[in-house]
DNA sequence: TCCAAACTACTTTTT
DNA sequence: GTAGTTTGGA
């Protein structure tokens, strides 16, 4: 142990060291947080602490599995395998399903994920008959959300006038009447939300003392990582557990603070020297990670904010290149120059992908970062975005394990009940939807129970239904005596979901059948691991490590280094040698969300300050002059953060492009253009750098046409203006998702004008002219 | 009840 | 530009 103790600096040293009694550790960026985190419990253990009485709660699954894996290395496997390790999630998850008898829950619970939950809460908006204008589903979950992680149950929301009249001015008059049917019903699906994990484990630990002190007992140490993120709910969990030892280690950074969107409290971090006795303080404020250039500037945008923790970030790195800043007249543009620059880096450095990532504000910009990077045949990955986990066809074979795990799962019930279709339509749902709520049932309890319930439907589909039931039992009997992965065959061949899918035979029908067989190739790696490690390799626990996995979580292995593309929220924690931060533009970075209140923008502010600290050698910032956004063209401004780094760590590049014709430059292949290189000069120290002089006085030549954005904009779109145009009987077309097919009839006239086209293999369909896409082939 | 075409809303970030 | 929802015809 002594010998790695030798690798840390003092006060890494003196925060390892310090047994007993509340701790914070102000961890800048880069100053090696986890080695000590690791090091700490290592310790712990070495100085005879048991395993079992550590809880360690990270911000990712993925981050305590490698600290476990580094423990292990220094203490042995089988004792790092007794932490308590996890995200606050899945940890009080798994004592949730321990305990959960207790709540009135049975231990199989489901944990809805926020589509579920958004799409129970529509359900009931509907049900109560409230105009879906003024209730938009995700905003009356937003609010939910935002009661629970304060604590505010439905009954506390009553007899709080404020919060009433809040939602009354917003013309919610019925929040109260939405969030308590959202409670109930999730409460009898038995089923938990993300927040729910959380809010229950609250009430789990002051409704029972005896609980609370069981726990209290277990954990004797606690360690918090990313203490900046922890909203009010996790707040409270920490301090009822820490209570009675005291002994509670938190690590963060107020500086990267940058969840207050989902009901982080930054004032946790900043009131933690407040909420316990005898606080022993440690700031790791050295940088190992960054150049000093990166370092610098990192901390000339943070002083911009007012509300921080005070202390100094610095570094003995030599000071590195310079942060380039792009500027490109589009989003393909800049794609483009991003994917060149990190060829020529790769090619010039000899490094692999694994060395690059692309970080942008928001997922919807990794469209044209990807395009770019196919074309230049470089290997990437995302993160985030619409997970795999979240696509229809998985959600819905999802459904039939949840369901069997849990019958009364109604989200799951809904999914699957005419899914594949067996007959089962919108009106016999609702007629069982009423029964369900009339009876105080579940709907799968009332399709078990027909012939007790008068239902009004006719006998055929009263069959359907009662097959249904069947199916699922006899699924459940399966689940008894066979594993995760049998279980789930069985339940896709007797459904007959993949033949469905197959059926299909669209591109598309193609890849939903490969995403199922996938995730069953998932299922079988996730209970052959399991069993090695000699852990649950349950069904269950499969639903609920889908359920609570993050995005850095799901990682498919594969021995491709790839270059990482994903949201700056995602970054957090990770670092690279070379870091592309993509689309600082006004309202896109800082969103136009976030621009109105101080708070907001800091917290802007506290995010680009993390992408910018994640580069090790490298940063790139680049922006475009215009972007698709919502489907149309718009002109960007620079953002505001490109002036708030001092200058003097700045190098301003300027695209080459093709000098030889402009026309071509313009014409319908301007997304095709590929700058060969880039060259690179310094610009003058000026603050009016980042407005937008057109033309550039510095580099005129370079400087794209003032009349780019009209020019691109009026390219001739042959899918606009076609029905009053000069197709005719006996075209050959050529329609996006139909293909080729020959025009045999017309009829109607102006926007009405319909054209009977027979396709090749789709059959004879009546389009209309105005919204099909069609292309004349001749 | 089902299917396909038409329409719409979306884009801030996530456990 | 896309996914999910609504509509209308069979």
């Amino acid at each position: 142990m002594s010998n790695y103790l030798d690798s840390l600096n003092e006060a890494q040293k003196e925060a390892v060291l310090h047994k007993n009694g509340p701790m914070i550790i102000i961890a800048g960026a880069g100053s090696g947080k986890t080695r000590v985190l690791t090091f700490r419990i290592a310790h712990l253990m070495s100085q005879g602490v048991d395993a079992f009485n550590i809880l360690s709660l990270t911000f990712t699954n993925k981050a305590a599995r490698e600290m476990k894996e580094r423990i292990a290395k220094v203490v042995g496997t089988t004792e790092a395998k007794n932490l308590w390790m996890g995200t606050f999630h899945s940890v009080f998850a798994r004592i949730l399903r321990s305990e959960a008898d207790k709540l009135g829950y049975p231990s199989n619970f489901t944990i809805y994920d926020s589509q579920d939950s958004v799409r129970l809460i529509g359900t009931i908006i509907k049900e109560l008959q409230l105009d879906k204008e003024k209730y938009k589903a995700k905003q009356v979950l937003s609010r939910i959300s935002q009661f629970k992680n304060s604590l505010i149950t439905v009954k506390a929301y009553y007899n709080n006038s404020d919060l009433i009249e809040a939602d009354k001015m917003a013309s919610r008059p019925k929040m109260g009447e939405i969030y308590h049917h959202y409670v109930e019903r999730c409460f009898k699906s038995g089923a938990m939300d993300f927040d729910d994990l959380l809010l229950r484990t609250n009430e789990l630990l002051t409704r029972f003392p005896e609980v609370l002190a069981k726990y209290q007992d277990r954990f004797r140490y606690i360690l918090v990582d990313e203490y900046q993120d922890t909203n009010h709910s996790q707040y409270l969990i920490v301090k009822a557990l820490a209570d009675r030892f005291q002994n509670i280690c938190v690590v963060g950074d107020d500086s990267q603070s940058i969840y207050g969107f989902r009901g982080a409290n930054i004032q946790n971090i900043l009131n933690f020297q407040r909420d316990y006795e005898d606080v022993k303080t440690f700031k790791l404020e050295q940088n190992y990670r960054s150049s000093s250039n990166i370092v610098e500037a990192a901390n000339s945008i943070i002083d911009k904010n007012k509300t921080k923790l005070d202390k100094e970030i610095w570094t003995e790195n030599e000071a590195g290149s310079m942060i380039k800043v792009m500027r490109t007249f589009s989003e393909a543009e800049e794609g483009r120059f991003v994917a060149d620059s990190i060829f020529e880096n790769k090619m010039n450095k000899q490094l692999t992908n694994d060395n690059f990532a692309i970080l942008y504000r928001t997922n919807a910009q990794s469209r044209a970062l990807e395009d770019a990077l196919r074309k230049k045949g470089i290997d990437y990955k995302m993160y985030g975005g619409l997970s795999f986990y979240q696509r229809k066809e998985i959600k819905d074979t999802l459904s039939y394990l949840r369901l069997l795990i849990n019958p009364n799962d109604e989200e799951a019930f809904k999914r699957v009940i005419n899914y594949p279709a067996r007959g089962i339509g919108t009106t016999t749902l609702d007629k069982l939807n009423v029964a369900a709520n009339h009876y105080g049932k579940s709907l799968f309890e009332i399709i078990q129970n027909l012939d007790k319930v008068d239902l009004k439907i006719n006998s055929g589909t009263k069959i359907k239904l009662q097959n249904f039931a069947t199916m699922i039992q006899s699924f459940q009997i399966s689940a008894k005596v066979k594993d995760a992965f049998e279980v789930a065959e069985l339940v896709v061949k007797q459904t007959k979901l993949i033949k469905d899918l197959e059926a299909d035979g669209t591109p598309e029908g193609i890849s939903r059948v490969e995403n199922v067989q996938e995730l069953m190739n998932g299922i079988k790696d996730f209970i052959t691991e399991q069993k090695e490690k000699g852990e649950d390799a349950s069904l269950a626990f499969f639903l609920e490590d889908v359920a609570l996995a993050t995005s850095l979580d799901k990682e498919q292995n594969d021995d491709k280094p790839r270059v990482s593309l994903m949201t700056i929220h995602l970054s957090k924690g990770l670092e690279y040698q070379y870091v592309y931060i993509v689309g600082l533009e006004e309202t896109l970075f800082p969103s136009a969300m976030s621009i109105n209140t101080r708070s907001e923008l800091e917290e802007e502010r506290r995010l680009f300050y993390v992408a910018l600290t994640r580069a090790e050698k490298e940063a790139y910032l680049s922006y475009a002059e215009s972007r698709y956004r919502w489907g149309k063209l718009i002109d960007c401004e620079p953002s505001r953060f490109l002036e708030e780094i001092d200058d003097k760590y700045l190098e301003h590049l300027t695209p080459v492009r093709k000098q030889r014709g402009e026309n071509k430059f313009l014409s319908s292949d301007i997304f095709g253009e590929i700058p060969q290189n880039t060259i690179r000069f310094k610009k003058p120290i000026s603050k009016s750098g980042f407005s937008k002089p057109k033309p550039k006085p510095t580099q005129p030549k370079f400087a794209p046409p003032k009349n780019l954005k009209k020019v691109s904009k009026t390219i001739p779109n042959q899918n606009t203006n076609l029905f009053d145009s000069n197709i005719t009987i006996g075209n050959i077309v050529e329609h996006q998702r139909f293909g080729k097919g020959e025009v045999l009839n017309l009829e109607g006239a102006g926007a009405n004008k319909k054209a009977e086209i027979k396709f090749a293999e789709h059959g004879v369909k009546k389009l209309l002219l105005q919204f099909a896409k069609l292309k004349i082939l001749g």
